[in-house]
DNA sequence: CCTTGACTATATAGTTACTATATACACTAG
DNA sequence: CTAGTGTATATAGTAACTATATAGTCAAGG
């Protein structure tokens, strides 16, 4: 609509319009996906200010990743029914990318809670908590399986993540069952599992718990985590508690935050009940 | 968190899971980003599958838009403090991200809008219609200006669109005053404007219209839109009406859709009044 | 009329984050 | 022992710019 009288804008006046470097329009007309209404004797370029609504859908097709030869395939043979089936194909396409920045949005408001928590954390207290029900999003069963079949499981689990979408920012945690820990195997876990704040409903493979927990924290390696067991076993016995089903380990400081394995930090919760001697007595 | 025994990842295996190619990891170890946790003797590589969730926030910064450079240089001297920082930065730059998308998808949804409703119209059709109001955002007065105020105008108000986010993805139109049309100065317009369906509140420089319109097409060249000028002021007479305060003209086929100038369609739509006789007399 | 400074042009090389290809070595199963 | 699959390095190619070098053009001021 924009035409007053036949004012042409040169190469500079134009890219200023589009808010690109004036290169980037050399480019285009070297590629033939916008060219100048006309360029004079001398070689200079002269642009309509009519194409800015051109330059306009070229822009936003970018921004929608659709790479300069698909945009000049469309320009080549366009029409208004061309046009709408490509915004129809766009229109799906952006509500994709949108929910994929809303997930994304809230992965990084997660990993920021998970922070700003771990900050207030004192990683040398032993604590007894009563934890709410969580979803957890879990994988087969780990127990007393080979290298191979391990990694077969892992692939799984994270191609599960990506296929629903069920990364939320919390960390991969595992699952040691009782019978694992009172035997002081407490690396030979059964499951890996990730925290699901806002579980869809429907799914079939979630698991929820809560009760009291013994909580403590291992600074270090992990080779060295059934030192912190042991301190939590005693401590649980310190306080008249048995072990209760499952413990869970997740990552409070990793490879993410640190640079060397001494300074990583695992947060170990152990379920535990009442001791039933004392139940009996009270 | 996951860490069977000491376990290790070929590339390949490793790239299956971080859903890459093998080579990207190649070139992640060149540029010391992510190299594995080993390299035998024969120059093998062994990841360990702890190294993921390294990966999986390499794969996020880089979907924020961080270079892998600015990944490195934050990965150089990763703190529990500097990625909560980071995290806080970037959840800011996301909701900008998410802002511009869902602006692009209302875009594109108006897009969508205007080509269904063009197919369905009759451009050989003379229509009175009453418009509701609408509003508008307008450009400076553009009547009698120099080529060079001209391009002035025309920038600001393109700069005021990207900078308020007024791109509603509906054309940019032109306003011709009443007086300007009597004489037959067809294109000596007014104003730009583009039409704001959801307008923001606050806005000092909106305007809105509303009444009866006799609205015309023009087929072809700018350059004879005098033609169905004349054709539509002759209809107006026929019908006993009298030209109202403006002329709005907004392109419905035009360099975006279509090849060729004889092919652009210009929706030209005049305010319009009953004759003053008219209602005397009934 | 000449010079200065801001513009225009082309050509070429560099950039990022891969991706593909070519060649050679290693490992595993039959 | 060989076939097939895996691994490695080195090099070149890709998209969409971006920067740099060199040269021609133009309008204003002295």
């Amino acid at each position: 609509m924009i035409n007053k009288n036949r004012k042409y804008l040169t190469t500079g006046e134009f890219a200023k319009l589009c808010k690109v470097n004036k290169q980037t329009l050399f480019y285009y007309d070297q590629i033939g996906l916008l060219s100048p209404l006309l360029k004079n004797e001398k070689g200079y370029r002269y642009y309509s200010i009519r194409q800015i609504e051109l330059f306009f859908v070229i822009d936003l097709l970018k921004s929608l990743g659709m790479s300069l030869n698909d945009i000049h395939q469309y320009m080549q043979n366009k029409s208004p029914e061309s046009f709408l089936s490509l915004m129809y194909q766009q229109k799906e396409e952006i509500v994709k990318k949108r929910q994929e920045i809303e997930m994304r949005e809230k992965i990084i408001q997660a990993k920021i809670d998970l922070m700003e928590e771990a900050s207030q954390l004192d990683f040398y207290q032993i604590s007894l908590e009563q934890l709410p029900e969580a979803t957890l999003y879990l994988s087969k069963n780990i127990e007393n399986i080979t290298d191979e079949e391990f990694v077969e499981v892992i692939s799984d689990f994270i191609d599960e993540l990506y296929r629903s979408k069920l990364d939320t920012g919390y960390p991969i945690g595992v699952i040691t069952k009782r019978e694992h820990v009172l035997k002081g195997e407490f690396t030979n876990y059964s499951y890996l599992y990730i925290e699901q704040p806002n579980p869809r409903k429907g799914y079939p493979y979630l698991k929820a718990v809560k009760g009291n927990f013994l909580i403590g924290f291992h600074i270090g390696d992990e080779k060295t985590i059934h030192k912190t067991y042991k301190r939590l076993l005693s401590e649980m016995e310190h306080l008249n508690l048995v072990l209760g089903e499952y413990v869970f380990e997740e990552y409070i400081y990793d490879t993410v935050v640190k640079n060397q394995k001494d300074q990583y930090v695992t947060k170990i919760m152990m379920h535990v009940h009442q001791q039933e001697e004392n139940c009996s007595w009270g």
